[in-house]
DNA sequence: CTGAAAGCGCTTACAG
DNA sequence: CTGAAAGCGCTTACAG
């Protein structure tokens, strides 16, 4: 393939003004029938596509959002995917940003981006701070949104963790009357709001608490939570923050000689793809996470047009219920 | 923040001709000291910063590469991490597409990116067409990186599929004679590989194989390979494609009453975050993902440059024993 | 309905 | 050592 044809290519060869060729494309103007005809032959038998380059220098619109990510939780490729045709099917093109660091590090990162002018917007997968959007570019749209969950947040107040609230009323209505909590770290809004959760409807069934523990998305978390419990706790439900957690637990259970789910219950979050397999297999909350992408990639394009953010929206999570919960044997 | 400042306004506050910044930044051209300060002082105080685009159609260099991801395998997110900074570390803006499909489709859009020209080159980390590099525009570099294994091809002659070899000369050091490989699927090359070296090394060490089956990365290819061996078949060693098949194994062998490793010992690949937590924890082997990346986008690179890619480079995989591996029991 | 022309912000020969 | 000028490939008023 040698040189690259362009818009004056494609005019000389239909006969017409360059400028005509950018009217048919751009569907702008008033072009008669015949002549978007020829240049149509045209821009197909020179295989010729626009230069975005040029197009972004001329419109001062470079086309393209950043999604930035941080350490990843657990697998996000579907929600990149998700974002990614959310953004393409827009008119943009979504261009990936792994920034390692905590809060401070990503959230200057991310102004750097935006000061670099090559986009139009920024999707942030991971925490930033506060302050962010306000010393950014006026003109560059910055959204946050901090993981799955968060984009239920925009969906209904606490949408996100109302599975929290499902599986302890399932759990007591088997006959469970303690619980533990092995929560997320705080700085994520998903882990705080399941924390609430979890709170609030123990309080409210009355039911016992033996704690709300971990505040980390580790499996160490999980070991660690049940090795601290005194001896002849069972029975028992666990509820884990994610599924590498709930993993932990039933490590640490098996470790005591406590029976998953005989002695304990155990709930995960996400669904990971060895969930359905492990032995008992693990109760979770599966997450569209493809859905979860594309709705916060709307986000940002509704704030990119200056349009209200979609609202409204169906929840994404759905739980599982795995051999991981049941009555306690006793 | 308003209008952004052009090369042209620095050059005003800088008292210089406009070119002259540009030779300033570029570190082309004989500038002298006094006035390559001046410039200096006035790109700071306005903050300015190349337009890109302009760049871009000038110099018909986009900067720009792309990785295209196919369907996860497990979470690459610390592979693309090292593949981006791999990117800008050679002054390079990395793009990312997700792209659905089997081979032909995922071909065919990335020949479609190549055709757009807003790339130098394109990294696949999902398995391509043979026929896809002489399809592409002769401008374009495309490299194929299957998956991490595959870049360790470009280390050394089945450098990837070496932990195979070792892992069944340790389990028949423990005194293993029995084995089975639940393999991935042959289209991927690294799976292709641990085939054969399973075949070569049972075949030396003068061992019995029950058969190499699955050809599948899902835990169900595990669970249904050891619901398919006949009753009293243990004791056993289990050469899994990955975590996730040897999730689905250690399940099957539970599901049968078999104890792991008593019964059998089941070795997995690619380390994922849950393994250690399991119970028994998992025998794998951990790959530098993140290195993986990286060395994949230099290969990219050099193609760019003309260069030749680089080599004599280190193995990235790293065996881990934990529990799900002993000798058998009887 | 169509064409000639300006200009987006750069880089890079070229002339001085 | 520095500046005036052309041109990368588009879009979009503007004139006809």
């Amino acid at each position: 393939m040698g040189a690259r044809a362009t818009s004056r290519d494609v005019a000389r060869l239909a006969g017409v003004a360059q400028s005509t060729v950018s009217y048919v494309l751009s569907g702008k103007g008033s072009i008669s029938p015949e002549t978007r005809q020829r240049v149509l032959r045209a821009v197909k038998e020179l295989g010729y596509q626009p230069n975005l380059a040029a197009r972004a220098m001329r419109t001062r619109k470079t086309g393209r959002v950043a999604v930035v990510m941080g350490i990843p939780i657990y697998n996000p490729v579907h929600m990149l995917a998700g974002a990614g045709s959310a953004a393409e099917a827009a008119g943009y093109v979504m261009e990936m940003h792994s920034v390692d660091g905590n809060i401070q590090d990503r959230s200057e990162r991310i102004l750097e981006l935006a000061g670099s002018r090559q986009y139009e917007g920024i999707l942030s997968f991971a925490p930033t701070l506060p302050t962010l959007e306000q010393n950014a570019p006026r003109d560059v749209s910055i959204v946050t949104s901090v993981n799955f969950d968060d984009d239920m947040h925009t969906a209904g107040e606490l949408a996100d963790a109302t599975p929290v609230e499902a599986f302890i009323e399932h759990l007591a209505a088997l006959g469970h009357t303690r619980f533990l909590h092995v929560a997320g770290p705080p700085h994520f809004a998903s882990a705080q709001r399941r924390n609430q959760v979890y709170a609030a409807t123990i309080e409210r069934l009355g039911l016992v608490s033996l704690g709300i523990v971990g505040y980390d998305w580790t499996g160490e978390a999980g070991v660690e939570s049940i090795r601290a419990l005194p001896d002849g706790t069972p029975p028992l439900a666990v509820i884990a923050a994610n599924d590498l957690v709930a993993v932990g637990v039933m490590r640490g259970a098996a470790e005591r000689g406590w029976s998953v789910p005989g002695d304990i219950s155990v709930t995960g979050w996400d669904n990971y793809d060895v969930s359905p397999f492990l032995f008992p297999s693990l109760t979770t909350v599966d997450n569209d996470r493809a859905e979860a992408g594309r709705r916060a990639m709307l986000r940002l394009i509704a704030a990119l047009r200056d349009e209200p953010p979609p609202d409204g929206l169906a929840p994404l999570n759905q739980i599982i219920w795995r051999e991981s919960t049941a009555a306690p044997s006793t």
